[in-house]
DNA sequence: ACACGGATACTA
DNA sequence: AGTATCCGTGTC
């Protein structure tokens, strides 16, 4: 259990530069690709996109300290948030491409460091079967189960180590939606998952005909 | 359907 | 200071 990383995997390490663009290629990209956080891992099975541009839901739209992020950090750099009052959400900077912005995780199917995540996850209860879809399908239990926090805020992602991200063997078949749970802007489809996977956190609406 | 809960950015 | 808003989850 908890095994490292393998070298072949490592060889598939994204780089700093694939951040470099803008954040609907890097969100649709990510889908397949390899989350790694200390102990545990997962493939990336939801994200959404957010801009700088024209995108009233990202935070930079009306939020100045999020402007400010974007000019201070580099592309890779994890932008973490709380939200509800209940959750902490795990972004990732994109930046340098035709448009900067972000790249949310709304779930992973997990494949390493399960036993670590599901005490996370649920710390007052007693080991019991748990369903592994429903471990990481939702951006704030995957940052829960990850142990994402603000000391992760602003943390470089491409630094190598035990944190980062995996190209897969081959690439993932991708399904994009709209958005959720978002209040402005929400008719983007922006939202991208991995076709047919389990692990989502909601399953893409039937693609009209 | 609804409670839970805090950071951010407004208005004054 | 007080208020409105927010990219959610679990339980009712």
């Amino acid at each position: 259990m908890n095994q490292p990383i393998q070298d072949h995997a490592v060889s598939r390490r994204i780089e700093r530069g694939f951040f470099q663009r803008d954040p609907l290629t890097c969100s649709r990209e990510l889908i397949g690709c390899t989350l790694a956080w200390k102990h545990c891992a997962g493939i990336i099975v939801e994200t959404e996109a957010y801009s700088t541009i024209n995108d009233e839901a990202s935070h930079t739209f009306v939020r100045p300290s999020a402007r400010a992020f974007v000019a201070k950090h580099r592309p890779g750099a994890a932008y973490v948030y709380f939200n509800y009052g209940v959750h902490w959400m795990l972004n990732v900077l994109v930046k340098g491409g035709s448009e900067d912005g972000f790249v949310l995780f709304r779930a992973i199917e997990p494949t390493r460091g399960l036993h670590l995540m599901t005490r996370r996850r649920f710390p007052e209860s007693a080991p019991a079967i748990r369903p592994i879809q429903a471990l990481c399908s939702g951006p704030g239990k995957l940052a829960a189960a990850l142990g994402v926090d603000s000391r992760d805020h602003g943390r470089d992602l491409c630094r190598g180590g035990s944190i980062g991200f995996f190209l897969p063997e081959q690439p993932a078949s991708v399904v994009a939606d709209v958005r959720i749970g978002i209040s402005k802007a929400a008719h983007l489809p922006w939202r991208f998952l991995a076709a047919g996977s389990p692990f989502v956190s909601v399953k893409p609406r039937p693609a009209v005909s």
